[in-house]
DNA sequence: TGTACATCAGTGAACGCGCGTTCACTGATGTAC
DNA sequence: TGTACATCAGTGAACGCGCGTTCACTGATGTAC
């Protein structure tokens, strides 16, 4: 292995992470539809040729971001399921991680909130293939339960589907109160008290 | 008043009615900010320049179309909240009525899906005003139930904001239906049970 | 270690194209008398 | 009713501009010996 082993691979590196940045850093106010390839390479300090080196088109830029945005976090929420029983605490154990999440990567998080129902299929696809198997990852986890004693699958889903619904509408929730200048106590509270009606709701479901 | 009286006006109605249907037309896999005036002229039918006879730009129309497209919606809601008191079966009046809106305006509802967290400031801002404005409207009917005595201000804010963003899930997931040629039956049945869930959350709710 | 060659991330010029906007216009519609 | 004039929705040419993509290139990095 010579000294300079390497050097190469991590300029690419560093390119291939500029683009990615500045795409998301133009993502603040727009979405991915209305990004130019040569916008997004300005932006990186890049020739505009530079970016076909890396990616074949935007669209394929927009689904790597997809998988670095939720990389991981399906393991997180398996791991707050599995550590935590009480449900209260499992509530807030969600709600901080969410909060954790918009706090370290808003950007990614912003971009997902935005092309979840936006207008790059690939990118709507990409992010329906992950909240599925997200979904599916909790169902599991819920029916382990002892309250989900006599649920059947469909009521399992049709309660996973709603907390991840619930997970988007916390995380668009900060980062609107980040927008406003607020702080996230009020946010926080909002999103513990539905989770707690939500529990309610299923502790005294009838099948 | 001259035979032909109106004859100008009504051209001038059906132009600005192109236009609008052609940029929900042009929405269907794409987004308000990806979309350009010559596209939306040359799909409407007329030359670009006329465009600026009706809209001073692209945000102008996309404000218009939150208006169309929420117009009467909170009005019929608050119908409903009214009309009946069962919570059951106005849970399934709303998952009605929402079913309705999809099938009769399925491009408003998807343009609402898509940019209420899109790229065009303008028209993020206007949904989002609707959209307080009708949770507010659905706090103040669920206030004067009677299994609302004891809740604070939050409390009733907390659901109402719920029951919104549950409509939203709701549309998005007719939609979604349509799009797999899909019944809608599946659909119907999970937000039903949704609703049932969350009216039982409340039932048994203690400040 | 040094040398000769291969690799390949990033460059810069060039292309054809569709964009948003301006402007003076046209001609059907509306109005006053 | 007929006539003369005003209005104004829609037109078509023209503009400068940034776009995505191609291509042959450069020169630092990597590799073989």
């Amino acid at each position: 292995m010579s000294p300079h082993t390497g050097i190469r691979e991590n300029q690419r590196r560093r390119t291939r992470r500029a683009l990615l940045d500045a795409a998301l850093s133009e993502m603040e106010e727009r979405s991915l539809g209305s990004l130019g390839l040569r916008e997004v390479t300005r932006a990186a300090g890049v020739a505009p040729t530079a970016f076909y080196r890396h990616f074949r088109d935007m669209d394929e830029l927009g689904t790597t971001l997809v998988e670095e945005a939720l990389a991981s976090l399906d393991e997180t929420v398996r791991g707050i399921l599995a550590a935590t029983g009480d449900a209260d605490r499992r509530g807030d154990a969600v709600v901080r991680l969410v909060a954790d999440l918009v706090r370290g990567r808003p950007a990614h998080v912003r971009f997902l909130v935005r092309e979840r129902h936006g207008g790059v299929a690939a990118v709507r696809e990409a992010i329906a293939g992950q909240l599925d198997f997200l979904a599916h990852e909790i169902g599991g986890a819920l029916a382990a339960d002892p309250v989900s004693a006599g649920w059947d699958a469909d009521d399992v889903t049709m309660l996973s589907r709603l907390l991840v619904d619930h997970m988007f509408m916390t995380a668009s929730a900060f980062l609107a109160a980040s927008l406003r200048g607020e702080d996230w106590s009020a946010a926080t509270r909002t999103a513990r008290a539905q989770l707690r009606l939500i529990h309610l709701g299923r502790v005294h479901w009838t099948g």
